[in-house]
Formats: structure tokens, sequence, C-alpha cells
DNA sequence: ACAATAATCACTCAAATGAGTTAGTTATGC
DNA sequence: GCATAACTAACTCATTTGAGTGATTATTGT
């Protein structure tokens, strides 16, 4: 049995190109539509194995697509299908449940690739795509970057746990104005002016 | 030119096999090893382009063997290739550096495409362990368990990029009392007391 | 129609924090 | 032996923040 494929995309050309090219090869493409706001139902009625989505439509946009239909019909393998690669947009998309992510430069042949690859629940990613999200466990290496001493890192460490500056003086049994120290010093190596920025900055890029 | 490879496989017969493989399909072999004692100085000698990484080897484990690799020589691309899928395995190597994760019953064909995709600085791995990684993103469920309204979350996501009161409030466009009320509200519901706090527990249980 | 909730804004007061400055001690490396 | 850096500590001053209290408006569900 062929695979069935939604599409959602709002470039009529690109949408006709890719139904043609689509079922040239051997897959059924069930529908195809310009914006999301049906896209429950669609994975309702149609229980489709894959969904090729947009991000940047008319409307809702392809992220809450991809909750949407993950909501109506978990079994459904949704790609991402965009030109976006910053961090912003593939995080979000990955936290409302989609199965893969490709940029729109994929040949049609990777393109190919990929849909059989969700369909052994597998998750297709672009090259660039598959580093950040590896990047986002890589611990280690960059932990340097700030050139933080050992000190620095340890009051980093009680600061991103939410301890005020009391706290970290009493665990670490050092003065109260020697913490303080210590965080001045820390701010002007992150480049930021107080305490939230540092503990977001930390948390954010793991330096802790 | 071809791409280099070194090979890190206990199993004699498997890591001859391998090697005939590979050389027979384009890539050169630069050296095979059945152990991981001289990873470090094999990666800074031969800067192979990809290694092949085994995990359950006598002496030093795989898991360590990326890291050496990674510390020494960062540019190779080191894909695992193991029997083992167990989370626990499969995020250590992924945070010592690992570029890729393979299962032992993948196919050649597949052998040859993955080695290719992490040329291209792509991260191929198995279905399964692709669905492992990308499960980790998935939030829902918990995500309303602190019962925040929408501004109340508004106002939490501006917190956690470290802005200040008043530059949330000049975002937001209301008045800096509001932000402190809402701020106020959003402390008791997190049950925290202070917004250094807040930020770490938001970003670290991923509820922004 | 009424209760509950969300969102808005204001005022006070005490505590926490950031910025600036200075300085003593101990390692480390050249 | 001397420069450099890390770690330690103290002081001041202005700003930011948290906690308490109170209030108005709009929306929603019963």
């Amino acid at each position: 049995m062929p695979a069935s494929i939604v599409l959602f995309e709002d470039n009529d050309r690109l949408r006709e190109s890719l139904t043609y090219l689509l079922n040239m090869n051997g897959y059924t493409v069930m529908g195809s539509y310009g914006q999301c706001s049906e896209a429950s139902l669609i994975a309702r009625v149609y229980k489709p194995d894959v969904v090729l989505m947009d991000i940047d439509m008319p409307g809702i946009s392809g992220i809450a697509g991809v909750q949407m239909i993950k909501e109506s019909n978990p079994d459904t393998a949704v790609i991402m299908y965009t030109v976006f690669e910053d961090d912003e947009k593939l995080f979000q998309c990955l936290c409302a449940g989609a199965n893969g992510y490709l940029l729109k430069k994929t040949p049609p042949a990777k393109l190919f690739d990929a849909i059989n690859e969700v369909l052994e629940g597998g998750a297709p990613m672009s090259p660039i795509i598959a580093q950040k999200v590896l990047s986002t466990f890589r611990t280690k290496q960059e932990v340097n970057k700030y050139n933080l001493s050992l000190r620095e890192k340890e009051v980093l460490q009680w600061l991103s746990k939410g301890y005020s500056i009391k706290m970290i003086a009493t665990e670490m049994d050092i003065a109260f104005d020697t913490v303080r120290s210590h965080l001045k010093n820390i701010y002007q190596k992150l480049h930021v002016n107080c305490g939230k920025e540092a503990i977001a900055k930390a948390l954010s890029e793991r330096i802790v």
C-alpha cells in the first residue's frame, strides 16, 4: 500500500509541483492545502501516514499546525518543510512534535528518502538541522568559551539554581562580598549586566 | 579525494569485513583498531574524516573513545556503531560529542549513506535512535502544571531571557507595576521567591 | 445576575543586587 | 625574582526587586 501524504504549503506553484512529484513516485497525495485552519479535521478524517508542513503560511503557522495534527492523530508523522533554519523555530517545531525537519533546498531525491525514513520511524533532518539538534547534547568543549575560573564556575552553578548571594556565600563558605566580587567578574566575562541574564545565558548555553 | 576512515571495533572478523567493504566502495580506511588506547594519537596523526566507533571494547570504552578523539581533533566526525540502543549509553555518546549513532543491524548501503551524511555535516541515526533523540524535545502534557495564564507565560518568557522588569514593561507595552503584579502571581504559582529561581525553574523544566 | 478569574495600575517599604574602587594573599609561569 | 592571575574581602551608593495592600475593568461560566 503506497504511503498516504497530505501537504500544507501556501505557495501554489510549489504545492502543485510537490503533489505531482510525489504522485509520480509511488506516494498517494490525499490532499494539499494552502493553510492550516482545517488541519485538525484533515488529520482526523484522512489519517495520512505523513504530512509535509510549511511554517510560514497565512493565518495559523505551521508550528501550530504540527500541534493540531499531533493532537488529532499522533500516528501521523509530520515533516517540517521550510526555509527557516533558526534555532527558535526549529525547537518550537520539535517541541510541538515534529518528526522531521527539512530545508526547502532539499533535492527531491532526498525528500523521498526522508519520507521513507519517517515511515520507518526515523527522524529525517537536513544536515545543518541535525547538527543543531545534536549540539544541544554536547557538553564540554565550548565550556571554557568565557574563560571562567574554577571558582567562578562554581558560583555560576549555584546562581543557576536560583540561589541568592547570601545562600551562595553560605554554601561555599566564603564572605558575602567575595561572592559579589566573583559575580562581578562573571558578568563581565559573560557580557551580561545582571544575575538573571547570567542564569539565562548559563542555562541556555549549558555552560554550567 | 576519497573520505578517510578509521575503525575501532574489537571483533576481528567484523573489523576486517568493514575494512574490506569500505575500501571496495570508494573510502580509504587509514587504520582499524581493536581498542581505544591510542585513539588520541591516532586522531591527531591521521586526522581522519570519519571514525566508526564501537562501544563495547576491552579496556577503554567507545564512549571515552569519542571524547578522546573529539578532544584531539574536533573536525573528525565520529559515528557510533553498536548494538546498544538504551538511553543511558546513547546520551552519554551524544554528550561526548558523537556525530551519529548507528545500530549494528544497519545494512551496508545505509552505512555508506550515513558516512556520506556526516561528511555533509549531518547526523545519521538509526530510526529508533532518532526517535529517542527527538522525543527528548517533546514537551506538552506537563506544560500547564503551574496553571499560568497567557499573560503570565508571556512575562515569564521575557524574564527567562534575562530581561529586567522595566524592559519587560516596554516590550509588552504595559505599566511597570503591572509586570511586577504578574511576577508576584507567577512566583506564587511556581512556588519560588525571586526572579532568579523562576528563571532557573522555567528553563530547567522547559515551561516557557 | 453573580462569582471567579485575568489583566491592568498604583503606592510603600525593606531587602537584594550591580557598579565602582581598593587591596591582601597565594599560586603559576617565565 | 617578578609579572600575572585567581581568590579573597570590604566599603559606598544608586538601582532593582519582592512583599504587602488595594483598586478598576473585562470576560466567562453558572
